[in-house]
RNA sequence: GUGAACGUAGCUUAAUUGGUAAAGCGCUUGAUUGUGGAUCAAGCAGACAUGGGUUCGAAUCCCAUCGUUCACCCCA
């Protein structure tokens, strides 16, 4: 019979894996808690016009990556491509935004039909932060900040670089993008085959073009930056300013532009160039529009996702992956014969109700000590809890030092737990 | 969606001009009647991704499908 497989770039996540994805998220957590965010979770099905409203209809994720389908009622139904739309979504339909700021997060998964490749799947997770209501820099500031601080948490602090832009309001952004593509009409012919097709996609994504005769040509074109509104441009400024006072490092890419329509003023991006083509770990901006396009009031916001199996990643590639994960067993319990099993089972409930952070592993499934032994060593516990014949007579449990050079003692089982507690 | 490389045991890999599948790691058992790690021995383990074709004969050559990887594209 043929095997049933995973669905192509949509990956298993086994258990050598998920303790480094619980680090992660634990990591994520504490610094998100301590600038008091807090955790709001939404379905992974909306309705397929949430995403079209909200990304934009030409864009390419909504035109060839979304999983849509109709549902048994003939609604078209999406499985969510990204954490926004359903995060002002889910806001608007409960409240959230009126006359009040938010500040949230989320995480899950997010789904892409793209052709899977190095820190690219089909499902894929993000962590998700966005701050409602706050029109000024300094929310900009805080949430860039954050992200800092989780790569320092981390350790990845020296692996991640600050890319910074401003594409200023939606009506300077239309001005200059007018004026790119008159000037990129004036020598449309030697431009990549891509560059021509996005001339009248997309033409603002022409600008971080990989192809390098097309980024000679963007030398002389129109700077995204001087056509800036005054607000965006003090807006831009003043986040340069806190960034600077923070000590923050950042790099300021006029080119650097998002393939979301609902972006304007600060946009931002976190990239490595440990990870191959895709290098961005962490990306977001201002979206002061969105909300007000989906049918709210106008509501200023600004957010970020951050791509999990990417961070992750480079966790791996530059061995930043903490030696204690490999460890899951503080001590295993070996227990020969029936009667041995019955006073096991107890005593290993009597411990974890004296210490619930002691990791106990208890064998199950019979064979010799020599065996059992064997599971002992193979299980990283530091101890081995060891009931026989001898320690049942007697009263006694030998605990053995595993991964220390200590002789072997024996205790007796009313007093186990105190002197555990100064052995581990 | 486009291009290239690849798919052999649970994992990593070998197999000469096409001649009917090996090894290491891991796992099990034993050397040691109640004691792990090192060593030694034995054992379990494979429709060689799937389906067709060429051939006396295919893991090897050809085609298709599925999958993996990297890049383009896209983006977190």
């Amino acid at each position: 019979m043929k095997k049933i497989q995973a669905i192509r770039g949509m990956y298993d996540l086994l258990p050598e894996q998920t303790v480094l994805w619980q680090y992660v998220e634990a990591a994520a957590m504490e610094v998100l808690q301590s600038y008091g965010y807090r955790e709001i979770r939404f379905p992974v099905l909306e309705q397929t016009e949430l995403f079209k409203r909200s990304i934009g209809e030409v864009t390419d994720i909504v035109e060839k990556e979304m999983y849509t389908f109709e549902d048994r009622n003939g609604d078209s139904l999406t499985l969510r491509p990204e954490g926004t739309a359903c995060c002002v979504r889910a806001c608007e339909e409960h409240g959230l935004l009126y006359n009040q700021t938010q500040r949230l997060w989320y995480m899950g998964p997010m789904f892409r039909h793209e052709r899977p490749q190095k820190g690219r799947q089909r499902q894929f997770h993000q962590i998700g932060v966005e701050a409602f209501g706050m029109e000024g820099p300094d929310i900009d500031a805080e949430v860039i900040l954050l992200t800092a601080r989780l790569w320092r948490a981390l350790g990845l602090d020296a692996a991640v670089t600050l890319q910074l832009n401003s594409l200023g309001s939606n009506a300077a952004r239309a001005a200059y993008k007018d004026a790119l593509v008159d000037y990129l009409q004036s020598c449309r012919d030697q431009l990549d085959e891509d560059s021509q097709r996005r001339l009248e996609s997309n033409p603002l994504r022409i600008l971080d073009s990989k192809n390098e005769k097309t980024q000679a040509l963007l030398a002389d074109a129109p700077c995204l930056l001087d056509h800036l509104d005054d607000e965006s441009k003090q807006h831009f400024e003043r986040l340069q300013e806190l960034l600077n006072e923070s000590s923050v490092a950042f790099e300021v890419n006029p080119k650097l532009v998002r393939g979301l329509d609902y972006y304007n003023r600060t946009v931002f991006e976190w990239v490595t160039d440990k990870l191959g083509a895709q290098g961005t770990v962490c990306a977001g901006g201002r979206y002061d529009g969105l909300v007000e396009q989906l049918g709210g009031r106008a509501t200023p916001a600004v957010g970020f996702g951050l791509g999990m199996e990417r961070l992750v990643l480079l966790l791996e590639e530059l061995g930043l992956v903490p030696d204690a994960l490999e460890q899951n067993v503080d001590i295993y319990i070996v227990a020969v014969g029936d009667t041995a099993v019955n006073r096991a089972l107890q005593v290993s409930e009597v411990l974890r109700d004296e210490m619930p952070h002691w990791r106990l592993q208890m064998h199950c499934g019979g064979g010799s000590f020599k065996s059992q032994m064997k599971k002992a060593d193979k299980s990283t516990a530091t101890l081995a809890l060891i009931l026989g014949e001898d320690e049942l007579a007697n009263n006694v449990v030998s605990v053995k030092f595993l991964r220390e050079d200590k002789p072997q003692q024996q205790i007796a089982i009313a007093d186990l737990v105190g002197v555990l507690q100064t052995a581990v």
